[in-house]
DNA sequence: AATGAAAACTAATCAGC
DNA sequence: GCTGATTAGTTTTCATT
């Protein structure tokens, strides 16, 4: 993990598609050594995946709502965790330090869907409560990091 | 945006980088035809691009929070947007209904560096406080959505 | 670990249906 | 709006340094 590396990240965290070609050109390398890069950086569990992002409600998503989930008592915590996986409305999905034990975002159709949902969780064995905030509008989403994954203060070793 | 529409977004949100002749083979047309297809869902806005996704810790971003922005009195809010628009560590920004304002996702590198921003936020004009919640893990993130946007109860003209 | 060239494949364009 | 063919460009492999 070089500066070369943090830019090939940095590049296709924001144009997932970029050829290997341009990208070459990015960084100053040819195009079987960026391919390389890559692969190692896959292989690495660096780049997870590539993913389109969509406009939800263009795919008929148009409630998106933060969960906040409570837990206590009798429930097995990895039983639910499981419950919830089964749950595709559920896009993000945190253990978390603070009031919750959970927080997960999730997108429905409508409020109707959401009530549902809400109610399918909060019958879930172990959860005591749920708080919801509805996003009202996204500013935005799943920008490309902070630092850019340059400067970044991480092992330069591998 | 019919089901072959949805197909494709499909396909495209849970592997980005699948080539238009495999996509043809799994929605069962020719290349030039998902693609011409996949150029009007990038042109109407329904795909709105592909990124990379990339393991934090991998990156130096160690740390990632939840924060609940409150606002109230003075500050104009378009204003404390655009502020919050310049810190790059937010990922994530939403305009909620609930007891707060903004809701947001951060990632930093540190605990130092997450008590800097937060305060930077707090002394942000119109806010009146944060409420953080961390991450202690994270389950899944960015999970392409809840009905696969497969029977989408969703306008079928265009 | 990177290069440059070659082979295989894909993207992008276009005439025709 | 899709197909099938064509061309241009890219990915991938490989011998070489």
């Amino acid at each position: 993990m070089d500066d070369v590396d943090r830019k090939i990240i940095q590049v296709l965290r924001e144009a997932g598609r970029t050829s290997y070609v341009a990208l070459g050109k990015e960084v100053g390398l040819s195009s079987p050594a960026v391919h390389e890069r890559v692969n190692k950086l896959e292989a690495q569990g660096v780049i997870t995946g590539y993913h389109a992002s969509v406009d939800p409600t263009a795919i008929g998503l148009g409630v998106t709502a933060l969960v906040g989930i409570y837990t206590g008592g009798s429930g097995d915590e990895s039983v639910l965790l499981e419950e919830l996986r089964k749950m595709p409305e559920i896009e993000d999905c945190m253990y978390v330090a603070g009031d919750e034990s959970y927080f997960v975002k999730i997108r429905v159709t409508d409020m109707l869907a959401l009530e549902r949902l809400l109610l399918a969780i909060g019958e879930l064995k172990g959860v005591t409560r749920t708080r919801t905030t509805i996003a009202i509008s996204t500013k935005w989403e799943g920008r490309a990091g902070g630092k850019s994954g340059l400067d970044a203060d991480v092992d330069d070793s591998e």
